[in-house]
RNA sequence: GGAGAGUUGGCUGAGUGGUCGAAAGCGCCUCCCUGCUAAGGAGGUAACUGGGUAACUGGUUCGAGGGUUCGAAUCCCUCACUCUCCGCCA
């Protein structure tokens, strides 16, 4: 969410950044909202400031016995203009919120400017594409079983068998302690949500339709950065704790709305995955240095995995609602002969922490904290990155060093 | 599922329908004392938001939403959540 305030004082640079990432902004509904919310408000806060005083009177002359007849007249008269300016105000800042809760985070200056995907810019490729292999992981490998969970399930599920479960539970330690060891302490949190916590985060209202509706109020998590963001929601954190890291493995819920007939084979996109989220609260003026710092943990996981990916800057037009600036981390893919997305790694600024009201205090005031997260990384991707880049073509899927304390051997034997 | 208790500032916790945004304590800030630290003393300290160039000055908020009343933290209703006991259960 913007700074209603700031939105109003700098309506015509907000509106320009804005459109920079795609989004225009209703000009003429916002000011003509704004200018009737401030006559009403004015009116009703006025008329509440008399009633105020005018009760005050009343209780006095009633303590002395006098007649309050006449008083009483006055105060039904502006009791009853109190509530019929103060309806209409309500109404005006509900669609005002309304209005803001739709409005996209502002770009940061440093973002590249573009219109889609086609513009996002490659920072660096890192390792090297050895792997020959032209086969899908499923072509590779019967263990990862769609079919049977279509049947348990339905499409984009998926059952894992023979060495892989273990394999999946090695990346997630793996993941974890590397995440501990950078300093983020591990959370363990509910797989649901509600509705406020999903609003503090930016999932909703806008994109409910990504989301599944366990019922009324609860919602399955499309991210641990939903609950371990909404940690701190409501709370004052303490300045010198600052920056906090935390992180959390989590399975991720997403109804993939949108998406029909994309990525339909494998285990690219699916319902339910696993995933390790990385999420840091930090002072303004930190925000970017530890978007950094979040990124290069990701990044590390990669390394050790040896793994060959890329690190891309999002442009302007392809940035995520909530997003000031991102980077993407995309892993080899073999089979697809390209890079795919396995960890995108945000700086949110103060968008979620002013939704969730997440702040601290200094000398001079209260501030809204900097929200950064990504993931440290998508398990389920990670797996076939490994499967695919990591097959020898004939039998064997080799496992990195990183990886043999948690899993016990250096490779998969394919029956 | 049954029975009961509760939800008040950064935290703990008082609170009589008007003088309550709210006692007290803790914490925090400023100052005094002190060679330093600790202790002690004085004062200050809720959040959100409007108007105003500013000085300043309004309003809202005691879990949420309704209601009663001239006036509600306080009375009534509904809901959410938390805790305790009993039952059931991984």
């Amino acid at each position: 969410m913007l700074d209603l305030k700031n939105l109003r004082d700098n309506f015509d640079d907000i509106k320009k950044m804005l459109s920079s990432r795609g989004y225009n902004i209703d000009e003429d509904s916002f000011k003509s909202l704004d200018k009737k919310r401030k006559v009403l408000q004015v009116t009703v806060e006025d008329l509440q400031a008399d009633r105020k005083k005018l009760s005050s009177e009343f209780g006095k002359l009633k303590a002395s016995g006098e007649s309050v007849d006449e008083l009483k007249t006055i105060i039904d008269e502006t009791n009853t203009k109190l509530d019929e300016n103060d309806k209409e105000l309500q109404s005006i800042l509900k669609d005002l919120n309304n209005l803001l809760l739709d409005i996209p985070n502002i770009p940061d200056q440093s973002v590249p400017n573009g219109r889609d995907e086609n513009d996002n810019v490659v920072i660096k490729k890192y390792g090297s594409i050895t792997s020959k292999n032209t086969l899908d992981h499923l072509e590779i490998t019967n263990d990862i079983d769609t079919d049977i969970a279509a049947k348990i399930a339905g499409s984009r599920f998926s059952v894992l068998k023979g060495e892989l479960p273990k394999l999946q539970r090695a990346l997630i330690s793996f993941m974890i302690d590397n995440a501990v060891k950078n300093g983020y302490e591990e959370y363990y949190v509910p797989f649901m949500a509600n509705a406020d916590s999903l609003i503090g985060t930016g999932q909703l209202p806008k994109f409910e339709e990504d989301l599944f509706k366990a019922n009324e109020n609860l919602y399955l998590i499309p991210t641990a950065e939903v609950p371990l963001t909404n940690l701190f929601r409501d709370e004052f954190v303490n300045e010198n704790e600052l920056p906090i890291k935390v992180t959390s493995h989590t399975p991720c819920f997403r109804s993939e709305a949108g998406s029909y007939g994309k990525d339909t084979r494998g285990l690219i996109r699916q319902h339910q995955f696993e995933k390790i989220e990385l999420v840091q609260l930090t002072k303004p003026e930190n925000s970017m240095t530890c978007l950094d710092n979040l990124l290069s943990n990701a990044c590390q996981i990669l390394d050790l995995l040896e793994l060959p990916y890329q690190v891309i800057e999002l442009c302007t037009g392809d940035l995520g609602f909530s997003s000031a600036k991102t980077f993407d981390i995309e892993v080899w893919m073999p089979s697809q002969n390209k890079y795919r997305e396995i960890s995108s790694c945000s700086n949110f600024t103060d968008f979620q922490a002013r939704r969730a009201n997440i702040k601290y205090k200094t000398k001079d005031g209260n501030h809204f904290v900097h929200t950064i997260n990504g993931s440290g990384l998508a398990v389920g991707r990670c797996l076939i990155a490994l499967i695919e880049n990591n097959y020898d073509g004939s039998d064997i899927i080799k496992i990195p060093s990183c990886l043999e304390k948690y899993f016990g051997s250096d490779q998969i034997k394919i029956n």
